[in-house]
DNA sequence: GATCTATCTCTCATCCGTGCG
DNA sequence: GGCGCACGGATGAGAGATAGA
């Protein structure tokens, strides 16, 4: 799937030279990708460096499309006069229900080509447009539109049909198009609840052949076969463009030529409000117009509006829309806290969940199901608690009088460092359940709901406004840049983020993230699920009881312990007793079977999982077995195998303070040679050194291990500290469960805004070439760069520079940072632990030394070892660029 | 052992219907 | 009663897995 996904990519990255088409790769929160297979300068004409804005910077080229956002919903506001059927919630409907208009941002204008008839129209004095963010999705975007056909028949409209509006009505630009052509799927898959005028605009409403009949999909589905040869699918039926509208029109001229595009705002997601420089997130009336003007979040966007305790009782604060921030200061909001966003931490950043004075906790876990629902689906309401309430997160140790803003996003639940999901968005949710408000923003392309915490509620925030919106696989796996695979990737954990101002001027961040919660439909009531084991490791004799809760257990369940390689092999299964008799469904009582070498020396890491049926297995659980005492274990020269096994284990078996790794702080940067070299574990693996570093070095646990970040001017004098990782790490060697929580994990440094950082290695530019050198070796996400550079380079930035371009940097230097990325793939690579190398059915010596040829194979039936596939590959190449440099 | 093809199985994305407020 | 939301269920297409040639 994964090498599917590898030729799509490279595909379209053909495609995308060929038309100069934008880069993308580096929207996601600043991540570019480190394994694509193409440069990052290898869409010449794209603007990378010439139109895009720094982190959080304002491109003025694109300010005119921004708009903050939003109040409350809409619920029980009156809707506008003459508007028939206009949904309280208009929101943009990426899929199907899209209007092709304006420019292709590849292909040029593009005319008359909506197929879709006239929908129903609202007075047009009750919409207040803004031109530029009607644009449409297929124009730039996203995800998948700008290949083949490049456009959608259904290319989005700025606000979905399903309210009862035509493009036309929501951009004049739509208007005199929307009838053109008649397509062979005229109305495709219109959801009944859409209720548009389209049919008595004539066209059957589906291409069923029954009448009646649940309609074919929208556009049918889209294959590999058509994206590959778009040509096959051209016309009307052409795919259905990302969720995303993207004026092109605005930005194409921005940065010159096609490619003018936002990099340090702009995000290609599927989401269709996900665009800050380039979509119309939202259309809401104002108060003045009665209308629905278009805007969207600018990056800089770091204030919300004031909160509107109850919107019930105070409908029209709603339409107050305030002026667009870029045009002003940050005004001094009443409410919630604002913070320019320029200054906070990305999302993609781990944060800690407490520091010696605060706490952010989940009071009351979301239930481990819920079914989230797509864009072309009505919503499936909030996300809701096992107790059959919501979740309830609090703010502990917090004494001041100022709300705060708790940020809401759908982060992963994978393997890897907690990032915002691809595949899913916090969806808000209105209606007359909904007692919290809350406000929708957009950051990087991931939407986020914030809703006030207060001390009159005891900074306590009941989370009944958030709901899951599932995007489309296809469209976020077509993007460029994203490596993530929707298909059974539908595990997903909400995170809760708060950033606590201080009176120094500076903040402290804190982030929670809920338990993982299994938003497919089928899991909900079949699939089991492990919600909690009473055991996390066990002796390799095994033997140990151990409980498992969880749901959807049977008298049929079994327990299947694991172990597999780098690679995704399996090299050891082995089924677990299960005492029947005290099982129920919703627990299991299992007996650790014996793990396969009792020999080991040091901690090994595998998983189980309980199986129902043939498919029908839980996501793996991690479980460690711990080698007996070292008395009892028989020393033997370690093979390669055992050596890279052992890495991972290493600082903690053997009682190593991490600080024997690295040198502070550039030696952060690098694991020490003489450390790689010592005990019987040489050859620790680099790149996860470094992440194990935090937790490890003690000098980092004597530190507030909150994230703190100064705002403003104030950074100018922020130096680099050190904060350690919150989890305490116990000196216990061998102690599996001592490693923290690569999600919970806690950031080195982070003096200021990425922006500021990045602007710090633009000051050191090329005298620090060894930072690279560093780099090279040690593989991080670009954000996790950041983090290492400013460690490194504790550069004073300048506040009137805290904004430089994170991808704005001067050419020259921007592309040598691209080529950088090119050459050695960025991971974030935080696994406490990583599988083994094959010992028993791939020859490890090649693999150990990094030689082998990288080659990913993924299994449909373990999307984590997918996960894991692609960042052994990038570690890989990662050993093999090492190796080859002499280890420079 | 590698490749191709056919078939099976399951996921995805959407639609349908119902209950509730 | 109408409307919209929430939600469970169903469905077809298509992708992945698997077996056989």
């Amino acid at each position: 799937m994964f090498r599917e996904t590898w030729r799509l990519a490279q595909y379209h990255h053909m495609r995308s030279m060929d038309q100069d088409e934008p880069d993308l790769s580096t929207h996601k929160g600043l991540t570019p990708p480190g394994s694509l297979p193409y440069t990052l300068e290898d869409t010449p004409g794209f603007g990378l460096k010439s139109c895009s804005p720094a982190y959080g910077e304002p491109n003025p080229e694109v300010l005119p499309d921004y708009e903050t956002f939003e109040g409350k919903g809409f619920l029980g506001q009156a809707r506008p006069s003459g508007a028939p059927a206009l949904s309280p919630r208009i929101e943009i409907t990426p899929s199907r229900e899209h209007y092709s208009h304006g420019r292709d941002s590849l292909q040029g204008q593009l005319l008359n080509t909506s197929p879709r008839q006239a929908l129903t129209v609202p007075g047009q004095d009750s919409l207040a447009y803004r031109e530029p963010a009607c644009l449409s999705p297929a124009s730039s975007n996203s995800s998948t539109s700008w290949h083949s056909e490049s456009y959608s028949p259904w290319a989005s409209p700025c606000v979905s049909p399903s309210n009862g509006q035509t493009a036309g009505d929501l951009c004049p630009r739509f208007q005199g198009i929307q009838t053109s052509g008649g397509s062979p799927r005229a109305s495709p898959g219109t959801s009944p609840r859409t209720s548009l005028t389209e049919d008595c605009a004539g066209g059957p409403r589906s291409p069923s052949p029954r009448p009646g009949s649940r309609s074919t999909s929208p556009q049918g589905k889209r294959t590999y076969h058509m994206y590959r040869n778009p040509g096959l699918v051209a016309g009307p039926r052409s795919r259905s463009p990302s969720p995303h509208s993207a004026h092109h029109d605005n930005h194409q001229s921005v940065g010159g030529g096609s490619g003018g595009f936002h990099y340090g705002s702009e995000v290609i997601n599927g989401f269709g409000v996900a665009q800050p420089s380039s979509v119309p997130t939202k259309i809401i009336r104002t108060v003045s117009s009665q209308g629905y003007p278009v805007y969207q979040e600018s990056p800089t966007d770091s204030y919300v509006l004031p909160c509107q305790q109850d919107v019930k009782t105070k409908p029209e604060s709603f339409y107050v829309i305030p002026p667009p921030i870029w045009t002003k200061q940050l005004p001094s909001i009443p409410g919630i806290c604002s913070i320019p966003v320029a200054s906070l931490p990305p999302l993609e950043w781990p944060l800690p969940s407490r520091t010696d004075q605060y706490e952010l906790h989940i009071e009351v876990q979301p239930k481990p199901h819920h079914r989230a629902h797509y864009e072309t689906e009505g919503s499936r309401g909030a996300v809701k608690a096992l107790t059959g309430g919501h979740p309830v997160v609090q703010l502990r140790g917090y004494r001041g009088k100022e709300t705060l803003g708790l940020q809401i996003f759908i982060g992963t639940a994978d393997e890897r460092i907690l990032k915002p999901h691809a595949f899913y968005q916090v969806h808000r949710i209105t209606g007359k359940t909904v007692t919290t408000s809350s406000y929708e923003k957009i950051l990087n392309s991931t939407k986020i709901l914030e809703i006030p915490l207060e001390p009159k509620n005891n900074m306590k925030a009941i989370i009944d406004c958030a709901g899951i919106l599932k995007l489309r696989n296809a469209d976020i796996e077509l993007r460029k840049g994203e490596t993530d695979i929707g298909r059974k990737n539908t595990r997903v954990r909400v995170v809760f983020r708060v950033h606590i101002p201080q009176p120094n001027g500076q903040h402290v961040s804190l982030q929670v993230a809920s338990n993982p919660i299994e938003c497919s439909q089928r899991s909900a009531h079949e699939l089991p699920m492990v919600e909690k084991q009473d055991l996390d490791s066990c002796s390799v004799l095994g033997g140990q009881q151990m409980i498992l809760t969880g749901q959807n257990f049977s008298s049929d369940s079994k327990v299947i312990f694991t172990e597999k390689t780098h690679d995704g092999q399996q090299i050891w299964e082995v089924e677990a007793t299960v005492d029947k008799d005290k099982s129920q469904a919703s627990m299991l009582f299992i007996e650790v079977p014996a793990f396969r070498d009792p020999s080991i020396c040091h901690p090994v890491k595998v998983n189980f999982y309980v199986i129902n049926g043939k498919r029908k297995r839980s996501q793996p659980q991690h479980f460690s077995f711990i080698p007996l005492p070292v008395a009892s274990i028989k020393t033997e020269p370690v093979d390669e195998y055992e050596r890279s096994h052992m890495a991972y284990g290493l600082p903690q078996l053997l009682g190593v303070s991490a600080a024997q790794y690295y040198h502070a702080p550039r030696s952060l940067l690098a694991p020490d040679p003489a450390g790689l070299g010592m005990a019987s574990c040489q050859q620790a693996r680099p790149a996860t050194a470094p992440a194990l570093a935090p937790a490890l070095d003690p000098r980092f646990q004597q530190q507030s291990p909150a994230i703190v970040y100064s705002r403003g001017a104030k950074s100018a004098s922020a130096g680099p500290s050190l904060y350690p990782q919150p989890t305490p790490v116990t000196g216990a060697a061998g102690a599996p469960s001592m490693l923290p929580d690569p999600h919970h994990r806690s950031v080195l440094v982070h003096t200021g805004s990425p922006s500021q950082q990045q602007q710090q290695q633009q000051q050191h530019g090329h005298t620090h070439a060894h930072s690279h050198t560093h780099s090279s070796i040690i593989q991080f996400s670009s954000t996790n760069n950041q983090l290492l550079r400013a460690a490194e380079a504790p550069l004073v930035v300048a506040p009137e520079h805290q904004h430089a371009g994170l991808f704005g940097e001067p050419p020259q230097h921007g592309q040598q940072q691209q080529q950088q990325q090119q050459h050695y793939p960025t991971v974030i690579q935080q696994q406490p632990y990583a599988p083994k190398m094959a010992k028993s059915r791939s020859p490890p010596s090649e693999e150990q030394s990094g030689t082998l040829p990288a080659r990913v194979t993924v299994k449909q039936e373990n999307l984590d070892q997918a996960y894991l596939d692609d960042v052994n590959e990038i570690i890989r190449k990662d050993l093999t660029g090492v190796h080859g440099r002499g280890q420079t």
